[in-house]
DNA sequence: TCTGGGGTCCTAGGACCC
DNA sequence: TCTGGGGTCCTAGGACCC
């Protein structure tokens, strides 16, 4: 057993791996139709766009030509990358980047499955593992026999092994003292890279990146550096830390200059209570709460209802329950209230739900409505965790007093009109 | 012809309590 | 009269991530 404690002379310096399927929807998908091997594939937009199988047994795919609708690309291939497409795109401006490249519906159980394949099998070689979403996973190789020889090269090489014999999937892996570096290089050398870094590394591999590339530096903190005249992880490396604290908060600033001299502590945390869980839709044409009124109460209903099979099915009750509207403007509004006992069945959610809707002036059309549940409390004999329950909040004193202080008086999603029965 | 759905964490102000 | 200070909870919004 190593002792691990920062600063002493003999403590063995951490090695984080940051595993990272490549185009883990579209290579899932190649594995059922080998046929669209090497061809553009786009992932995503809306159902319906399911291969059809024709009598001479060749499938027939759907392109992107006449893609009509609000969806984005959840994902694509390597080859329709090199067309322009990238995650997060709009359907529609993909289609006018590579209108021949295959469409195919997103199939989440599927991406599941092969999710648990490929941590399952990590988890027999390294099973210090954080979950990171359905493809990706950070690694704690430190106290791994043979890892500190190697820098973790050999580990590496057995984990990208062992995830392909169980999945068939390729996968890039980084091995750094951290997972920040850790999670920068799994990038370097997409796809079906292997990346060791040291801090050796910091000023020739990650100082010449963009900001961009930090996991923690998004779209308007870039656009803020660059303002300043700040580009890349080096450019942040040399500011003054004094001069990020004034600009970008103590707390923020302090992490900025942190985080370009590679400087990360954190650890990997193997388990984790949900904190909230959430459903939300987007209409395929904006809606209006007076003239749409039925349409949105039902669809209001049935995301009420899945949210509560899903907490239902997870084992948790709500003590918070809150909306989310965003207009046709993209504004994006949030109304919560918090409960005297925790809730998860359907017409209790309803019922809040919709007293938080009243509190939203309505006159605008609206795009997306959604659900959600905080405050989550197991709910007795399910999910038997070993880790301790959450404190569970107190109840609030009562319910929001400002409940018709802004609204006009619609009444589309008075409570009283449920559905749910 | 713009921009999905599911999450986490942080900030900030006001209420309320001691 | 002239104005404490710390703590927690609740709510709303925003940035960011996969």
């Amino acid at each position: 057993m190593h002792i691990k404690i920062a600063g002493m002379p003999n403590a063995p310096r951490r090695l984080i791996a940051h595993l990272d399927m490549d185009a883990f929807y579209a290579s899932v998908e190649l594995l059922r139709y080998p046929d669209l091997r090497g061809q553009a594939v786009v992932i995503g937009g809306g159902r319906d766009r399911q291969p059809v199988l024709q009598p001479d047994g060749t499938r027939r795919y759907a392109t992107l030509r006449h893609y009509a609708g609000r969806g984005v690309v959840t994902t694509c291939t390597y080859e329709a990358r090199a067309l322009g497409v990238h995650s997060a795109m709009g359907m529609m401006k993909a289609a006018r980047l590579a209108p021949d490249a295959v469409l195919l519906p997103v199939d989440f159980d599927e991406y599941r499955l092969y999710s648990r394949r490929f941590k399952d099998a990590v988890r027999r070689i390294a099973p210090q593992i954080e979950d990171r979403g359905i493809d990706e996973i950070y690694i704690d190789l430190t106290d791994l026999p043979g890892s500190q020889h190697d820098a973790g090269a050999a580990v590496a090489r057995a984990l990208k092994d062992a995830v392909f014999e169980s999945t068939g999937l390729r996968c890039s892996v980084a091995v750094a003292p951290n997972k920040l570096l850790a999670k920068i290089g799994s990038e370097l050398d997409k796809p079906d890279g292997l990346t060791l870094l040291s801090e050796a590394d910091l000023t020739t591999r990650i100082w010449p990146l963009a900001a961009r590339k930090v996991n923690g530096i998004g779209p308007k903190a870039a656009e803020k550096l660059a303002g300043f005249g700040l580009h890349t992880i080096g450019d942040v490396a040399a500011a003054d830390p004094q001069w990020l604290l004034a600009n970008f908060g103590r707390s923020y600033g302090a992490w900025l200059h942190a985080a370009a001299h590679g400087c990360d502590e954190r650890a990997i945390v193997t388990h984790s209570e949900p904190k909230s869980i959430s459903r939300e839709t987007t209409f395929e044409r904006d809606l209006h709460a007076v003239h749409d009124r039925s349409t949105l109460s039902d669809l209001f209903t049935r995301l009420c209802e899945r949210l509560a099979s899903d907490l239902q099915r997870k084992g948790y009750a709500a003590q918070t329950l809150g909306i989310k509207l965003r207009f046709d403007d993209f504004r994006r509004v949030s109304r919560d209230v918090t409960l005297p006992e925790p809730i998860a069945d359907a017409r209790a959610i309803r019922h809040a739900a919709g007293s938080c809707l009243k509190r939203v002036d309505l006159s605008q059309r609206l795009r997306l409505i959604g659900v959600r549940a905080t405050g989550l409390v197991p709910t007795s004999g399910t999910k038997a965790t070993e880790a301790p329950a959450p404190v569970p909040r107190k109840a609030a004193k009562a319910a929001a007093p400002e409940a018709h202080k802004w609204q006009v008086d619609l009444p589309f999603f008075s409570t009283t009109e449920e559905g749910t029965a």
